[in-house]
RNA sequence: GGCCCGGUGGUCAAGCGGUUAAGACACCGCCCUUUCACGGCGGUAACACGAGUUCGAUUCUCGUCCGGGUCACCA
């Protein structure tokens, strides 16, 4: 045994595990040629953010698209930011927007697939298998500083205007004699354990990245931390160990990781690892005072997922919207192909764009309400109910109370070939559906400037005259085209505009103060379904309240 | 500060040596229309700046500026 070797076993009594054992344990995957094996890897330090629904869609479609798989990996390394729920917060997140995963981690404790455990605090002895290799091979090495000696390292490398960091003659632990080294752990001194960095910071190597293209830095010249004292590895480390005995083609990972990829092709290669293929996620970014900056989970609703979950967008258009963001011909599919499945858009990595996108809410909203338009009245009140029965008891009471009239609601004008757009989001459906339940209706008869009070008095006290339940739609519109004369109105809008001077409005002006009368809305949909839904006595009585309202007001 | 990434209309973005510099959202106008919508048509609006290379640069090179990231026993 050589000095190494002592060391190895001074550190790692107990590892018996050997990186050949691993291989055995973790075999190449058995899949078809030019499928790629993608893994999220968040760790459960709190909700899940969209910036890592992106990634992980991402990770997703790299997969899907290339008949590969795709794991699900929690790195929970670091205790101390760990929260309470945080895995189920992720996959929930993740479910709930329809990101499902292949392999990995389903749920607490538990996890389907051949390459775990798939939960970092669960593998310390294959780490530690690895680490060992790697002190016997002399490419790493216990470090005694604390942070005080760190802290004071950081100070004169400040001071000095050097690089700062652990490294070459200011890496005090790397030339330690074996004899000093076997004494201070014999002594029980804490240590971490640090690579053996071969790199030199003067040379440059490039590495090619799929999404930014090829980069070019220095080598990594660094004796990072690869076990922490509590014999825990970082991320740097865990990542070259789970990549490689996962088998992960492709690291799909947000952007700020792209400084550390050639310290991580070093850990790659001293481990005696074939290194994957990179891609880095610019990250979704947010404007403020006329500066980006990346969405907060502090300051920024919107950057946890739940937000969309609670506003009650569909996860279907979330996804769409960030869909529009991955790809830039993903609108031109769209176009082509209104109604395909999202799962049929063919996905390309290299169409990603490398600069950061800025968040546009006004933006999904569009998207959303394309989405909701193609769906049928079933589907939309079934999603509305669904939302409601978290976020809205008294809405959800009515819809599962009145099902079916509900539904009839969301019918009118849907399913025909140009869709109205009213909803973007089920929060949206209160105020959309209002004036179809007494119980929550509150009448508001504003209008528009133009109509006044008396004019509207005028209209409806006509209009009530040959108003009739039983009219069928044509019989109930040519009914408002004949009062328009009687009242000064033109009958039809061409009519009004070939000479304006001579009516006081037009036919869209008793539209709407009937509208009003009936809903306290300018905007609905179809009228006359309105009102055939609604009821005779409901509607006359409408009428008749606001008729009085005008005429006192 | 060192290293790295990015910079086309307000936003998302095509284009990658020669284009009237696409398209989508938003905004405005018009048309359609029985209102409300939907839809259609049109409009306002962009290559960060400065040098170079070139017959010619949004496209290539360099510099500047701006924005972002990273320099932990956090990921």
């Amino acid at each position: 045994m050589n000095e190494f070797e002592m060391l190895a076993e001074l550190i790692f009594p107990d590892i018996t595990l050997t990186p050949e054992q691993c291989e055995i344990d973790f075999p190449p995957r058995d899949l078809p040629e030019g499928a790629r094996v993608t893994r999220f890897a968040p760790s459960p330090t709190g909700f899940l953010h969209i910036g890592g629904l992106f990634t992980a869609l991402v990770n997703k479609l790299t997969a899907k698209s290339t008949g590969g798989t795709f794991l699900l990996r929690i790195e929970d390394t670091d205790k101390k930011r760990e929260i309470e729920d945080g895995v189920s917060e992720i996959i929930k997140g993740l479910t709930d927007f329809g990101v499902e995963i292949d392999e990995g981690v389903i749920g607490f404790n538990k996890e389907s697939g051949a390459y775990g455990p798939y939960q970092q605090s669960h593998r310390k002895t294959i780490y530690q298998a690895i680490a060992k290799r790697l002190v016997q091979e002399g490419s790493a090495y216990p470090c005694f500083c604390s942070e005080d000696d760190l802290n004071e390292l950081r100070a004169r490398q400040e001071e000095q205007n050097v690089n700062k960091g652990y490294y070459g003659e200011w890496a005090k632990c790397r030339d330690l004699s074996f004899e000093e080294q076997k004494r201070r752990i014999e002594a029980g001194e804490p240590f971490v354990l640090r690579l053996r960095a071969r790199g030199d910071g003067s040379h440059r190597i490039t590495f090619d990245d799929m999404i930014k293209g090829k980069i070019e830095m220095p080598e990594n010249n660094m004796d990072v931390v690869l076990l922490k004292t509590d014999g825990i590895p970082t991320y740097h480390f865990a990542h070259a160990v789970d990549d490689h005995f996962m088998r992960t083609t492709h690291v799909i990972r947000s952007d700020e990781w792209i400084a550390s990829v050639p310290l991580h092709i070093a850990l790659f290669k001293a481990c005696g690892f074939r290194v994957p293929k990179y891609a880095h996620v610019s990250p979704i970014m947010k404007e403020e005072d006329g500066n980006k900056r990346k969405l907060s989970k502090r300051k920024d609703p919107e950057a946890a997922v739940s937000f969309f979950t609670e506003q009650g967008f569909p996860k279907e258009s979330v996804i769409e919207y960030l869909l529009t963001l991955i790809n830039s011909n993903f609108e031109d599919w769209r176009k082509a192909n209104p109604r395909a499945p999202q799962a049929d858009f063919p996905f390309n990595l290299k169409k990603m764009s490398p600069s950061g996108a800025l968040f546009d809410l006004v933006k999904l909203t569009d998207v959303s309400k394309n989405v909701i338009s193609l769906m049928t009245a079933d589907e939309v009140c079934e999603n509305a109910v669904r939302w409601a029965e978290s976020y809205d008891p008294e809405l959800y009471k009515l819809f599962t109370e009145n099902r079916e009239y509900a539904t009839a609601i969301f019918s009118i004008d849907r399913g025909t070939a140009k869709p109205r757009k009213d909803i973007a989001k089920w929060s949206e459906v209160r105020g959309y559906v209002e004036y179809f339940f007494d119980e929550i209706y509150k009448n508001n008869y504003v209008l528009p400037e133009k109509i006044s009070n008396k004019d509207a008095a005028a209209i409806l006290e006509e209009y009530i005259k040959v108003f009739n339940f039983e009219d069928d739609k044509d019989t109930w519109f040519a009914k408002m085209k004949e009062i328009c004369p009687l009242l000064g109105y033109a009958a039809n809008v061409k009519e009004y505009k070939n000479d304006p001077d001579k009516f006081k409005g037009h036919i869209g002006d008793l539209s709407t103060v009937v509208r009003v009368a009936i809903t306290s809305r300018v905007n609905t949909p179809d009228l006359h379904s309105i009102i055939r839904l609604l009821g005779e006595e409901k509607v006359e009585a409408r009428l008749n309240d606001a008729l009085e309202y005008y005429r006192n007001n």
